[in-house]
RNA sequence: GGCUCUAUCGUCUAACGGUUAGGACGAGUGCUUUUCAAGCACUAAAUUCGGGUUCGACUCCCGGUAGAGUCACCA
């Protein structure tokens, strides 16, 4: 029988996550839950100097809302004693040696703890990249605690992977020429050794390993605050080396678990591509329903918006105010920005414009142009809109009845544009905006006419 | 610099000795009852370079080149 398949992802908490560590928390995720086995967090703060809580509760929060849930949650700084203990074994067996130094450095000290390096070859075979060979005689007797109560990352790692008995260490490939020393502490202190995973790096645009102040893909929990979908960026990050084999490309978490094997694991780094990101968001999207939407839209909205919000029949529909939110984002925090820009406006108020822009723009490349076109003509072409819409029982103004009508209208015209596209600026005032009966109909039949008047 | 690793369209990737080298994002063009958005269609776009091995190489081997990681009393 296999042994029970133990996963840990352990990240430090000095600095704010970033989303390369998404990642490594993911495949340890997807890797465990597969194999039934059990997923470990660990917070590794053995640096005082810089190790901060902030930090750590910013990726418990984040993981929460990721929905990377860990079976057991551990603390370095909490487990003081047991590195003790191991450290004492260590110097006992002649392992490790109090060694007299001079400090080189502000904080360092006279007296730490070396490992008593063997230099030999470590040969050690990772599941992604293969046979590693290592002469660990470059690493020499490399310091493993500052002192008893102060071990140092290598040993602090070797120990707890060792007593949490973990099977798989999958990590980033920054890690790989760590290995052999890691492998060194073990075989010190008679620890089994588990089977590595060493992970592509995710890249910036630079081509440069992602980094904790990298200023150019933000940190982790800054796509929670921009209204990005936990399963996209999940979806996302599994996507940037590894793939599956086939042409699907939008996956749940739960396809992610059935179908995560870590022999089809990347070599080579990949480049965060943050545009792949935002149309996979929007494919994620699209998978809600539409309560799960509407409640989305809403949230994100200003509060005065939403509670002027004006809820027609066809509001939830795809021709609805909802829809056409919906339509123009690709995640929910481009509502603020289409708020900020003013593009929902004219569903809550009637615009101010300027007369002149109510004429039809001329078309480029156009011989006749839009020159012949006055304010009276267009008035007039209100005015029989106008008309027309009258005719409409407020029962029956819907897009449909709406777009016949004027059609019937527009056709009559040199260009269509010459009546649609006054009535569409009319109930907007915006050169840019959602078709006119669309508009109609969510203003509703008074509204329509009362702003179809002003124009005029 | 030493050591380790890597190399298919701009980007993420498929093809694990035999394909017109496939898909997706992005880009461009066009269509869709004015515009915007969305949608649809089409187009351009890649095996880093040399040598081998083989009937046949993106795929295996060697070398060059390029890139990355790592060499802390950080993790």
């Amino acid at each position: 029988m296999d042994k029970k398949v133990v996963t840990r992802f352990a990240p430090s908490p000095t600095g704010h996550f970033h989303v390369g560590g998404i990642r490594s928390a993911l495949f340890n995720f997807l890797f465990a839950r597969q194999k039934g086995g059990t997923y470990i967090l660990r917070s590794e703060d053995t640096d005082k100097e810089r190790s901060k809580r902030e930090y750590e509760n910013e990726f418990l929060e984040l993981f929460d809302w990721l929905g990377l849930k860990h079976d057991q949650f551990f603390r370095q700084s909490d487990r003081i004693k047991v590195y003790r203990k191991y450290l004492q074994k260590m110097i006992d067996d002649g392992f490790a040696y109090l060694s007299k130094e001079t400090p080189k450095e502000e904080g360092e000290r006279d007296e730490v703890i070396r490992f008593k390096n063997p230099n030999k070859k470590i040969t050690f075979h990772d599941l992604v990249l293969g046979d590693i060979t290592v002469d660990t005689t470059d690493l020499g007797d490399f310091v493993i605690a500052r002192d008893m109560d102060e071990p140092l990352y290598h040993l602090a790692v070797v120990i707890d992977d060792f007593e949490m008995e973990v099977t798989h260490v999958i990590r980033g490939q920054e890690h790989a020429p760590n290995t052999p020393r890691q492998i060194l502490i073990q075989e010190a202190i008679g620890a089994p050794r588990p089977l590595y995973a060493h992970l592509p790096l995710i890249l910036n645009k630079e081509r440069a390993k992602l980094s904790k102040r990298d200023e150019s893909v933000p940190g982790a929990i800054e796509y929670k605050k921009r209204g990005y979908l936990p399963e996209a960026l999940l979806n996302f990050m599994a996507l940037n080396g590894w793939n599956p084999g086939g042409e699907q490309e939008v996956f749940t978490l739960s396809e992610l678990i059935k179908k995560f094997d870590i022999s089809k694991v990347q070599k080579g780094g990949g480049i965060f591509n943050p545009e792949k990101l935002e149309w996979l968001n929007k494919e994620h999207m699209k998978l809600l329903t539409p309560a799960e939407i509407e409640k989305n839209i809403l949230a994100w909205l200003p509060e005065e918006m939403r509670n002027k919000i004006p809820k027609r029949p066809s509001f939830g529909t795809k021709d609805g105010l909802l829809g056409i939110i919906f339509e123009r984002i690709s995640k929910w925090g481009d509502i603020k920005e289409i708020v900020a820009k003013g593009e929902l406006d004219f569903f809550f108020k009637a615009p101010e414009y300027e007369k002149e822009k109510l004429i039809f723009p001329a078309q480029s490349g156009s011989a006749s142009g839009g020159k012949n076109f006055n304010l009276e003509k267009i008035s007039q072409n209100i005015k029989e809109v106008i008309n027309v819409l009258q005719a409409l029982e407020e029962k029956d103004f819907t897009k449909e009845n709406i777009k016949n009508a004027l059609m019937i209208l527009a056709d009559k015209m040199d260009s269509r544009g010459e009546v649609l596209h006054p009535v569409r600026f009319a109930l907007s005032g915006l050169d840019k905006s959602p078709d006119p009966f669309i508009i109609a109909e969510i203003l509703g039949k008074n509204e329509t006419l009362s702003r179809l008047q002003k124009a005029i």
